[in-house]
RNA sequence: GGGUAGGUGGCGGAGCGGCCAAUCGCACCAGACUGUAAAUCUGGCGACCGGAAGGUCUUCGGAGGUUCAAAUCCUCCCCUGCCCA
C-alpha cells in the first residue's frame, strides 16, 4: 500500500463522508509530492467553552490528522456566535469582551490539549478576518447563494414548515463560516454531519474567490448521555472532556446499553473486531470496559482503574466511597437542622426540595435513611451523610470563630 | 400596510372568571428492583414557615384597569406564525 492509501484509510477511519474523496486524494498526493502539509480547519462556537465529548469526534479526527503530519486550525467563531448557529434559535447572545474571548480561548486550549498536539495546532478567531468584512464584502458573499439553496437546509427546513421563525441573520451564518474557509486557505474542513450545509458553503464561496475548494469531511453526531438527542450541553446530556475520572466513568456508566458500540467506535481506539468481541460478553462488563478506556484516554489508566473500583463500591455495594469531603457545621438556631444545614451550604438546591428529598427516603445519616421529620445534628458528633445518588459528605463540627 | 391565529412552568401542550402553583407528555429528582448512574415499577417535581394539618409569598409576554375574586374579562404596548399587498 503506498502512503496515499495509508493516509486515506487512517483518515476514512470512522467518518460519515468524504466530500469528494477523487479531491481528497488529488489533494494528499500532492501534498505528499510536495511535502507540504494539507490544512485542516476545524470550528468551534464559544458560547459554551466546555469541550465535550461530542466535540471529541471530530477531534480526534484531527489528530489523526496531525499524525499523518498535517497542519491542524482550530477556529473559535467569536464572531460569529454573535449570530448563532441556527440550530436552535436562542435570546440574542451575549457579546462577548475581549477579555471574555481571551479567556476562553485559553480554556479551549487548555482543553484541546488532552486531545491535540499543541505544538502543531493553531488557534484563530474568526473576528479577525470577520470584523474588516464591509457591506459590500456581505453582499458579495450573499450573491453566491439563493433562498431556495439557504431554505433547503434541514433545520430551516423543517422550522419553516412549522410555522418557526427564522431570524434573517441566520441565513448569513453560514456564508459567514463559508468565508472563514476563504481566509484561511484551508484544504479540508471537519464537522459533524449536521454540519454539512454549513461546510460545503465553504466550498461554494472559495470557488467564487477563485481559490481551490476545501474537501468537506464529517463525522457522525454522537448521542449524548441520554441516547436520543446529541451530546449537547444545552440537554444537560453531555459529558464533558474535563470532568474528574469519578464523573466521567460515572456518565459513562449511565448511557443506555445500546448506545455502547456508538462510543466505542467514536471515543475509543478499540478495534473493530475487539468491540465485537466485548459486545458479545455480559453488558454490565462491556459497559465498564467502555467506561475504562474513556476514562484512561483522558485521566491515565490508574484513574480510570481506580474510577472503576469506586464505582463499583458505590453503586454495586452500596458503601460509601473511600473519600468523603468535609462540611463543618456550627451550632446556631437552624443549623442544626438537617435540611437547614445542607441548604446553607448550597449541597440542596432549596429546604422544600431537601424536604421532598427527605420524605422520599434520599437522606441517609451514617448509613440509615432519615424517616420522620427533621434529624437534629448534635455537637461535637460528626456524621456522615448521604444525600441523593451522588453526594456524600461528612458533615464536622466546629464552633463559630 | 390589511387580515388572521397565537404568546402558559426547562420543552411540548391543556386551561379561558373562583375547585389553578396551574391537567397531561417529555426532561429532571428520589425510592424499589437490577447487571450500572441502563431498562422497569412507584413517588415527587415554584419558594418560604411548619413535625404534620395547614398557612404565606411570587408566577401564566409587559404595563394598567374591571371584579369580593383574573392565566382566564377590558385597554394600551411588545413579540411570533400564516395569508394578502
Amino acid at each position: 500500500m503506498n502512503e496515499i492509501e495509508k493516509q486515506l484509510a487512517v483518515i476514512r477511519q470512522g467518518v460519515t463522508e468524504i466530500i469528494p474523496e477523487t479531491e481528497f486524494r488529488e489533494k494528499l498526493k500532492r501534498s505528499l509530492s510536495k511535502n507540504q502539509p494539507l490544512r485542516i480547519k476545524y470550528g468551534i462556537d464559544p458560547t459554551a467553552p466546555e469541550l465535550h465529548l461530542g466535540h471529541s469526534v471530530p477531534i480526534r479526527k484531527l489528530r489523526d490528522f496531525q499524525n499523518l503530519g498535517h497542519r491542524v486550525i482550530f477556529l473559535v467563531g467569536d464572531f460569529t456566535a454573535l449570530i448563532g448557529d441556527p440550530t436552535g434559535r436562542i435570546e440574542t447572545r451575549p457579546i462577548l469582551s475581549p477579555e471574555e474571548i481571551k479567556q476562553n480561548l485559553q480554556t479551549y486550549q487548555e482543553q484541546a490539549s488532552k486531545l491535540l498536539d499543541l505544538e502543531k495546532t493553531e488557534f484563530v478567531l474568526n473576528s479577525t478576518w470577520l470584523e474588516k468584512l464591509n457591506f459590500k464584502d456581505v453582499i458579495k458573499l450573499t450573491s453566491s447563494f439563493t433562498v431556495a439553496q439557504i431554505l433547503e437546509r434541514d433545520d430551516f427546513s423543517q422550522r419553516y414548515r412549522n410555522g418557526n421563525p427564522i431570524s434573517l441573520q441566520e441565513f448569513l451564518y453560514p456564508l459567514l463560516q463559508g468565508y472563514d474557509s476563504v481566509a484561511l486557505k484551508s484544504d479540508v474542513e471537519i464537522g459533524a454531519t449536521e454540519q454539512k450545509f454549513n461546510l460545503l458553503a465553504g466550498r461554494t464561496l472559495q470557488e467564487a474567490f477563485g481559490m481551490e475548494k476545501q474537501v468537506v469531511i464529517t463525522v457522525p453526531i454522537l448521542e449524548g448521555t441520554d441516547g436520543i438527542r446529541k451530546m449537547s450541553k444545552t440537554y444537560g446530556n453531555y459529558i464533558p472532556v474535563t470532568a474528574t475520572a469519578g464523573d466521567m466513568f460515572g456518565k459513562i456508566m449511565s448511557i443506555p446499553d445500546n448506545l455502547m458500540e456508538r462510543y466505542f467506535r467514536c471515543l475509543t481506539s478499540v478495534p473493530e473486531e475487539g468491540i465485537k468481541e466485548i459486545l458479545s460478553g455480559h453488558p454490565k462488563e462491556a459497559k465498564e470496559q467502555l467506561a475504562f478506556e474513556i476514562t484512561s484516554f483522558y485521566h491515565g489508566k490508574d484513574s480510570g482503574r481506580l474510577a472503576q473500583s469506586e464505582f463499583n463500591r458505590i453503586f454495586s455495594q452500596k458503601n460509601d466511597p473511600t473519600e468523603v469531603t468535609e462540611w463543618s457545621y456550627h451550632a446556631a438556631d437552624k443549623l442544626q437542622q438537617i435540611i437547614h444545614t445542607l441548604a446553607l451550604n448550597s449541597l440542596i438546591p432549596s429546604i422544600s426540595e431537601g424536604k421532598r428529598l427527605l420524605k422520599n427516603g434520599g437522606i441517609k445519616v451514617n448509613g440509615a435513611k432519615v424517616i420522620d421529620g427533621e434529624f437534629i445534628l448534635e455537637p461535637p458528633n460528626s456524621y456522615t451523610i448521604k444525600v441523593g445518588k451522588l453526594l456524600f459528605l461528612k458533615l464536622v463540627y466546629k464552633q463559630k470563630p
